[in-house]
DNA sequence: ACGGTCACAGTGGGATACCAAAAAGTTGAT
DNA sequence: ATCAACTTTTTGGTATCCCACTGTGACCGT
């Protein structure tokens, strides 16, 4: 679901959710810091009843923290918090290639192949915003390979917190090289491959997040 | 009947969330049928506003699927969303019981046992509610000793469509013993046995679901 | 100084009334 | 019968008002 430019009639509490969680996922609202319904609507210049569900939605996505009749907060991540998604990260992504192992077919390898080419073109080029598009197509294509409607919805209100803790991936070419061999091990349906090495390629990842969390203090 | 005490600070959107969801998931509201903020508010003695909030926590619950400007409605399962369910349960589960398995102490295995044998108990004296409690219970305490906030999320979330697309499991003899198996399995931390029973134990639940949805013709 | 109490401001939850825009439903012309 | 135009229904949103509860800090007694 591609970017769908002028949207004329896009639903304010559709456009208040997004700037808040890009205002979160880039670090313009720092964890812990207040939300406070009629302060963002007269930010925004909307009522407080399209703030009020942006907040549920982010709630709901894992990023901020709401308690009744007092205001909400950018939530903050403890280390215990990053490797409890880690882990459940791992078991779902795992998941989600193994489906598209068993399922996928040759339009669909084709389009992974595709999107792995680019991706790795991009990152010889030091290309980090192509790349990262490219690794985003990557896995997108997977979720829908995996066909399974039930994943691709876990996966999606994954995906905040996880472009939130884990931001990008550092060295391009290695997380390029990973899809290699996960495309490869896909092709040839190797589920037995796939258990092994989706682990390692998420964990490569990680230590980024926890060192990240640990120069802030917490 | 209203066995809680009176809970005088509820919230209204919470009541009103309850009340739907029960609505769904005993079968009081039909799938496919319109659910209508203005009407659901009269009949609830309540302003629109919590009965809006109640139909976004629904949706997100998996539920209710809603359309911009229009009325929401009851969500219709196919076959297929019930075999994608089934799918996403048997990972986390088999997780769950997993991690449970390597991070229990003493204490938390003593709690299973005793909930499990409560289960046996009612199982044997045919006591439905008594045993569908314990074994709640059973599944609960294993979700702590999973010790994995994350996954305890995830699996909440999933829990209103577990009660609505399965219902109680109906042997349940069989159910208590399949939890025994588990029990002693964890107890002894032995995770390869629980990566083959678990899915096992969960299957034994689905066909059910599948013969009623036939029957409804889907 | 210190710890607890208490009053008050801040804030979300909810009610009410109203309007605009889009979807759903109805009617009528062809 | 079909399709276009019209009407109705319904949600999304704005604007206010009020209440209950939370958080905070001043005050007080020790």
């Amino acid at each position: 679901m591609a970017a769908a430019v002028g949207t004329s009639s896009e639903l304010e509490s559709v456009r208040v959710t997004r700037i808040l969680r890009d205002d979160i996922v880039l670090g313009r609202r720092a964890p812990g810091s207040r939300l406070v319904e009629r302060d963002i609507a007269a930010e925004l210049s909307v009522s407080r009843l399209p703030v009020r569900e942006a907040i549920r939605t982010l709630v709901s996505e894992g990023v901020v923290v709401a308690r009744p009749r007092t205001w909400a907060v950018v939530r903050e991540f403890t280390r215990r918090d990053i490797q409890d998604f880690a882990e459940v990260r791992e078991a779902l992504e795992t998941l989600i290639f193994i489906f598209a192992a068993e399922r996928h077919d040759e339009i669909g390898i084709g389009r992974m192949r595709r999107a792995y080419e680019r991706e790795l073109e991009a990152a010889r080029a030091d290309d980090t915003e192509g790349a990262r598009k490219a690794a985003a197509e990557f896995h997108e294509v997977a979720v829908e390979l995996a066909s399974n409607e039930m994943l691709g919805e876990l996966i999606a209100v994954f995906l905040t917190r996880l472009r939130w803790l884990f931001g990008q991936h550092e060295n391009l070419l290695a997380m390029a090289d990973e899809h290699r061999i996960i495309l490869e091990a896909m092709a040839a349906r190797d589920t037995e491959t796939l258990r092994r090495i989706v682990p390692a390629h998420l964990a490569s990842g990680q230590t980024a997040a926890e060192q990240r969390l640990a120069l802030r203090g917490s």
